[in-house]
DNA sequence: AAAAACTCCGTAAACGTTTCCGGAAATAGA
DNA sequence: TCTATTTCCGGAAACGTTTACGGAGTTTTT
């Protein structure tokens, strides 16, 4: 019963030993005799005897700790990154302390400082849709706390960072259906303060340049991320004078929000409209979404990596870590000789 | 740049103060005048002084953390709970240190220790599906630790618990399948060690018995909770003398895999089979999947709530918390007169 | 046989706080 | 003016560890 009130003193008392002895027995295995250690083991087993890791971490000025601050975790994404992260961490005997921001750059800026307020050891953060704390991640900087961010990133501070190549992506996906057949190709674009909005718009625009295809203003639009929020640019696209006949969505909620909704108008797909996604989720693959895959597990596991080495020593130069990913090309797009009519 | 390592010592000696004076001026207001109070603000300010909370917390016994065990943090639905949790214990100034599982009881244990070697005040644990660590959870009761299961419980263990009926809403749904006419119900039933397996169950029996409808060992099979794992239901169960009409699934994972797996068959539902599942999933909704929904959200509040009273008072009496859920009836299952022929 | 080296253990300081206790100075009461 | 009270502050102990240092006892070296 009295079980987390066993100190090493308790210990030390019970043998007539000193508090040092007993701490070099549970210890390494230094400047103790063989015989006094073993007693002091069998004690503690005995008395229960559980360290207090508050105790140590206060003397080595460490808490193995280190915070994740996410957007959300409620899609596979990010517990999916998370899970990497801690596969890692975890071995090296550190604990992950997570906070979702639910997409409120204030409630992010709060869990960062409660975080900081914590301890913890490092950071690693991907940022929400308005991106709105440069200042509160310059101070990080540059009060040196390690910092590793993924996915959704900063682009002006220099920082560590793990992504993937999205505007390389976004390029083969808007590629993929050129190749299709498809001649006129929107892009539901994400929110515009976001780093993966700008990149993935990007690679649609490369896309349409290196097959002379002209840009057209009116087939952009800013809907943001979410499914809901798909809605809105189809009620737009769809009565356009030249109604497009893809879309390439800035990511897979959206996308999904446009087949769901395209179905509801009576609408095929791929036949009367395609339809792309990116950072493929599990629903997009049921509904035969094409899109691009992201090594998310592999995200997390760099990151914890990075983050541990700057741990390890804060003077190393701040790397970009870019990833592969992977187009899988499902049935929502199909070339023109593929399709039903 | 000195950020991290100014103490409270720093400031007393900075202001010719001694380090009570100054610790007072932080925390309360008593004993101190407010003079000399502001003088140290300031000070603290200036340096950018951030308390050691290792220090306060090993001085108060405490560390302002509670733990959490789920067995995945994939899907929605661990996700929505921790959430709850978090949004309740945060505004207690409490963080989260949370653990999955990923099914795997070894991990399970493990993540537990870790967690007891974090000191952690408190638990919340959500059991694998072999839920095989009794003897563990019995030595944490034992060691007076506050704990509060979720969903998925172990009855024989005398610990608080935040569920819902699940044999009764399983009774509700079959009682639903009944009414719309189907006469031959199986049930793909999960994990057989699992709370919710046998509670469900039981439910599906308790319809069958409300109806007069004998019940037929044949149409019930453990399958498991996974997706991937409805396949072998399916494939059992199309090839019965007496085919089904209906299948309840223990789960929404599982129901998504039947219809996926029954489409793949050319089979229509409702029309040939139809399908109902439970603790309903987005996929399952985007799906048009009968199902019950949980009380997520509520089911994190109410056990984080009922977790911060044991800590603060660890004699209560234990506790059973029956949450409300409710029946979503969609196209997955409809009353003959509605089903298309 | 004395000096040197090695084993093993205890003392005490340190990590950064909070808080009890006592005391000096200032104010109040008579 | 002298005592009683109040206001404000410093000293020091405590939380549970780890570890540098020194020293007693034993073993090895010369």
């Amino acid at each position: 019963m009295p079980s987390s009130k066993i100190t090493i003193k308790e210990i030390a008392s019970a043998l007539g030993l000193s508090i040092a002895t007993v701490s070099r027995a549970l210890n390494g295995s230094y400047d103790i005799h063989l015989e006094t250690k073993e007693k002091v083991l069998a004690k503690a087993r005995e008395l229960h005897y559980k360290p207090n890791i508050q105790a140590r971490n206060l003397l080595k000025r460490r808490n193995n700790m280190i915070g994740v601050v996410v957007p959300e975790f409620i899609t596979f994404f990010f517990p999916e990154i998370i899970i990497g992260i801690q596969e890692v961490v975890n071995k090296h005997g550190y604990q992950v302390l997570i906070c979702q921001s639910n997409e409120s750059s204030s409630l992010e800026r709060k869990n960062v400082e409660m975080l900081e307020d914590s301890m913890v050891e490092g950071l690693i953060v991907s940022v929400t849709k308005d991106s709105k704390n440069m200042d509160l991640y310059e101070r990080l900087v540059q009060d040196r706390m390690p910092m590793v961010f993924v996915n959704r990133v900063l682009p002006q501070l220099n920082v560590n960072q793990v992504v993937i190549d999205d505007r390389k992506w976004a390029f083969q996906t808007v590629e993929h259906l050129i190749k299709c057949g498809y001649k006129c190709i929107a892009h539901l674009a994400g929110n515009p303060d976001l780093s993966v909005t700008k990149e993935r718009l990007h690679g649609y625009l490369d896309a349409l340049a290196a097959y002379g295809i002209p840009v057209q203003e009116q087939l952009i639009m800013y809907v943001g991320i979410q499914q809901e929020r798909a809605k809105d640019g189809i009620d737009y696209l769809m009565v356009l004078k030249e109604r497009p006949d893809a879309i390439f969505a800035v990511n897979d909620p959206v996308a999904v929000g446009c087949m769901l909704e395209l179905r509801k108008r009576g609408l095929r797909i791929p036949e009367d409209v395609a339809v792309a996604g990116f950072s493929e989720s599990p629903i997009g693959k049921i509904m035969e979404l094409t899109s691009v895959s992201q090594p998310t597990f592999e995200i997390g596991k760099i990151a914890a990596e990075m983050l541990l080495k700057q741990i390890a020593n804060n003077d190393l130069p701040v790397e970009t870590v870019v990833l592969e990913a992977k187009l899988n090309i499902r049935n929502s797009t199909l070339p023109l000789n593929k399709r039903a009519h």
